[in-house]
DNA sequence: GCCATATGATACAACATGTCTCATTCAAGA
DNA sequence: TCTTGAATGAGACATGTTGTATCATATGGC
């Protein structure tokens, strides 16, 4: 189920767009259940029918959202830091990104995977790209010597974004970058090596 | 918002009760979306007025329902065990609550909370209830001298049960005893004080 | 400028929602 | 047991939504 190609023709990059451009607000603003074809026809200025045509079913219309919305850019830690400046920054980009608008896409995602095999799988294909950077730093550092060997990576890992998105999603409070500094002391310490 | 009422005119009892099942299998089976007044009448072989009688709105059925779910009955440990050992057995609970249908409930939950400020409130509720149980319990172990005083015991909390969280939302994975153990080990190990 | 295609406007049936009415059934007290 | 008020069932009704179809118009690529 590969993501819709971009359409080389303007007129439909343009009403295609216009819908894309609604129907995030329709979800941002209201969520989910608000992302119809009627209401993203009014909100875009198209017609109901010209919905229809791009996307058959509302499912199509949400997963086409979310994956838009989870086309994280995280940055790439500075690979000459230590370990534990490496993962502060990744830790913080997650942070942020959570903070903002892909907080809500997240939670929107939680809530529909349960039930729609689709929006499960680009869910567990999203949240394995940030974890998946941050277990790859923690190999290189007990490769190099930094890290204790018989740390547990996949769980570390678990053990390090856990905490921020159990703020996001249930609380609803935000990670600040002094608090991701002490998750790392906390989380990481013990297990460092004196170089 | 106090939650409604048991009535005790045993005729109201059974079609309520009968209501709430069938809207109960509604949001197990096909979602917070499939819970409307209409596919709960003919879940529950019950006409449509009357359940339009007891909530006048989707809204307050759902309401109803999540609180129900996350009526949740939290094993308390044994008081007069180690603090790992009490630690462990809550986390242990809460790991099986979110293996079975706590966990469906608090994926709708999430979904919901975000655009619904009521659903809000009932999650950071229930989402304080357990948490504070752990956090009472981590107290108690640095005024016992078993944990480091120097601990921050919020985030701690949030250490212990975010991974937990995460695994059931983001992944869809059970968190076995064992693990439970491992987490409890390497995220309490270091701040335990020798007794 | 021509032609294929996308869009707009509209019609339509099917279904869902929310409100209402009235007859029937039930529970509880006299 | 009888009576009465409340709850339920059945269905009518207006309104809105969904999904599909049709045809005229507008647009882009050649």
């Amino acid at each position: 189920m590969p993501p819709m190609p971009e359409p080389t023709n303007p007129q439909v990059r343009r009403t295609r767009r216009l819908m894309l451009e609604a129907a995030h607000r329709l979800l941002s603003e209201h969520g989910p259940a608000a992302v119809t074809h009627l209401r993203i026809a009014e909100e875009a200025g198209v017609s109901r029918a010209t919905v229809y045509r791009h996307w058959p079913d509302r499912g199509s219309i949400l997963l086409d959202l979310l994956r838009r919305g989870t086309e994280l850019r995280i940055a790439s830690p500075p690979p000459e830091t230590d370990l534990v400046t490496q993962v502060t920054i990744l830790l913080r980009s997650f942070a942020a990104i959570l903070s903002g608008e892909g907080g809500r896409t997240l939670a929107a995602m939680v809530g529909l995977a349960e039930w729609d095999e689709d929006v499960s799988a680009a869910l567990r294909q999203m949240a394995t790209i940030g974890p998946g950077m941050l277990a790859d730093l923690l190999r290189r550092g007990v490769a190099g010597g930094e890290l204790d060997p018989s740390v547990d990576v996949p769980l570390l890992v678990d053990r390090l974004i856990g905490p921020l998105y159990l703020r996001r999603l249930l609380y609803h409070e935000p990670f600040d970058d002094e608090e991701v500094d002490r998750l790392v002391a906390a989380t990481l310490g013990p297990s460092l090596r004196p170089t």
